[in-house]
DNA sequence: TATGAATGAGTCTTCATTCAT
DNA sequence: TATGAATGAAGACTCATTCAT
């Protein structure tokens, strides 16, 4: 039952017969990224969120209002961890450019090791402010600095956000459709780097560098055996 | 506002009787084209599908089994007019650079002038195989001829087109969210030639020089004489 | 299935296939009018309504959004009918008393011949501003008639109003409860005449004297034969 | 808004630990007269109620079995405040006229001292055999008083005694819905005086002297100590 | 073909009641 | 006894689809 999903520390608090409600609303929570990655964010239904979760579908009003407060809880929780994951990583890198990249590239692997999330995020981002302002925020903090470090070369920042955030999710997409690529991450970092006016040498070397060894975050090998399959067939509800 | 969707002169139309059945069939689907730019593909909803179209709801199924069809439909019709529109712009652009700039910056330019269509074709990118692929197929062609003309250094190909397509569908979607910038259609042109390889200097250069005089839309009367049969082949479903 | 609560000119449309819909939305306020009478206001459930009126619960909402606007629309029939009904057998009696002991009286009766119709309008008395309004304004009008006309003394007309309203639903209330008394027309109505300040002689002989030959109201025999039995066992809902 | 049903002074209660059950039951009981004043009998919630009375839902099911227990208890326990607070009242009284007359304006002026308890009466009227029945007894007797005292003149008295009761009532709810008068109370009791029979002079002088000096509400701790089991003999269920 | 009323399966939501702690 | 999370039957409401006219 544990995935990446959960938070770190529940190990701890699934060993205790306490915190029944914090395990509860976990389980809706995560059930609904389960069902956010398979089927689309506007396919939750709570009969299958309840059944999905393993409780009963009044269950789900002890712990939110109705079901858009569902929605929001999760997309709240999912900016929350992309976040966690992808500051995580480059916590200590100086330079803006390897910062740059190595968020991308690292997203772009977990739509791989942790495809459930990563294409939770990926559905959400188009239909939640949330998630897209925490995403903008790490992205332009690290543009400024790297304007002010000489490196990037960018006309208008805000065109220059909305490029990485909306290429980035693109290739999560399109990875999570089966379209991967040997070295997607590298190749679309640099790339990006390219459009942000990075040299070219320096674009390479930069994509193509080892990432920090920091672990991506628990991700058990739960996340690989799930396929993200079931086509789907209606696009309206 | 105005929107090449919009049913030509209908009084040329009601002079025929028996076009009678093409006409609804076409109401219908330029309803849904509102609808879809308005509310998103998921909320298309059979009964003010009807109304918005001036039909009663019943007659909707004189014309689509069932609601898929209707979907299915109206993505085929967008494709092609999105494949009309476009491919109508770089007409006779020789250079593979000017011709790829030159698709970025109309489709982005839709964005304001048509944000009807370009929102329902913005909102479909996400869901159907179909549009995706024709985009694909032409971005494809223009990458292969500027590798050929030497102009574009790219490593993947299929890496490069889903940065392409996803980030000019990204820039409609945030400029249909009112979040426009002055040059928003040459900023990101000139990055994503960047992207791609091209140099600073040309990039800058092809991707702010004036756009040729071409109309952006396609002659009203088109809507009805492209042939609903005309059989497509499309890698999507 | 025709009924008292059925309006006058309903035979006509029953006739024809025309005004489906008109008859419908008849069907379910009548059904909706059995409800109320025999299980009180609160417990009108949409299923029953439904069955009860031989549609399908979905069509219910061809007619109304809510389940509110379905006892608000009773109301409004109720009130209409109740007016009708009443204000028929008082017209062309010009003794504001007379007005007055009819009213009463009449509406007393109605507690007998057409029970469900009657403790409907009871049931409603207490939620709906309409009816109320509507019972008011014919009182009022006559009270202060009697006043000009010499023959009532009374302080407070609201106050008098007021007790006859509850005095004459109350009644309506016991008798259905089987609390019924001979005269109760009658003695009603006298002792209501004498609190108004009408002579005593004067009152006991307006209260007894024959009341005016206008039928009630079409009232066929179904009214009779439904039980107002099933004593609610449930205070609340 | 201040009330008697409010619990009396804690500090005493808190002394004793033992009698915890009776005070939890007890509250209860008031927290469901202020829901019913304020909402409407058929609207007590069971998660409403556990609020209000400050315990959690679950243990409403230690004092009650079922929803219906706990509308069955506040009903008697209505009944039972109402039988005290107006034999209170009344005693010592000889005049049936008086007696008669002090009831009716006592009731109504609690609408106005104490009106979380006098709506709550009112509207349990309706829906409670118990508390009809005990209105009833009491005013049976003062009008059996009165008649063998040669001062009421009343055809019926069943008819009589349903229309006080339900007039007084009426007064109540009119009163709470904002629609108070100067002198409801003597008015509405001179009336009623009048349609009892009793000479026009006499009825106004009663119904307008002062009213006794006692009390309205009795001593707090009568709440306590009026045994819960003492079996009442009523005519209603 | 057009109409629009009717249908009913499917969803969301409420709330009295149960039960493990 | 007290707690409060869990339950699930029941009710309101939606909407694609059918069908008589």
């Amino acid at each position: 039952m544990t995935s990446s999903i959960t938070s770190p520390n529940s190990e701890i608090q699934l060993t205790r017969g306490h915190k029944k409600k914090a395990r509860t609303r976990q389980a809706l929570i995560e059930a609904a990224i389960h069902i956010y990655s398979e089927k689309g964010v506007s396919e939750l239904q709570l009969n299958g969120l309840a059944e999905r979760a393993g409780v009963s579908n009044g269950t789900i009003y002890n712990y939110f209002k109705t079901r858009d407060e569902v929605l929001h809880a999760v997309g709240i929780e999912l900016a929350d961890q992309f976040s966690q994951r992808i500051t995580h990583v480059s916590q200590g890198i100086e330079n803006a450019v390897e910062r740059v990249a190595v968020g991308i590239r690292m997203f772009i692997l977990q739509g791989r090791s942790d495809p459930t999330w990563a294409g939770a995020v990926a559905g959400l981002f188009q239909h939640d402010q949330t998630i897209q302002s925490i995403v903008a925020n790490n992205l332009l903090n690290d543009l400024v600095l790297g304007i002010k470090q000489g490196q990037f070369h960018i006309k208008n920042k805000l065109v220059a956000m909305g490029l990485i955030a909306s290429a980035t999710i693109g290739a999560i997409s399109a990875i999570l459709e089966g379209l991967d690529q040997a070295d997607y991450d590298s190749s679309l970092a640099e790339m990006l780097l390219l459009a942000l006016g990075v040299r070219a040498e320096q674009a390479s070397q930069i994509a193509n560098q080892a990432l920090p060894e920091k672990k991506l975050e628990p991700g058990p090998e739960s996340n690989v055996k799930r396929g993200r399959g079931r086509p789907r067939k209606t696009i309206g509800r």
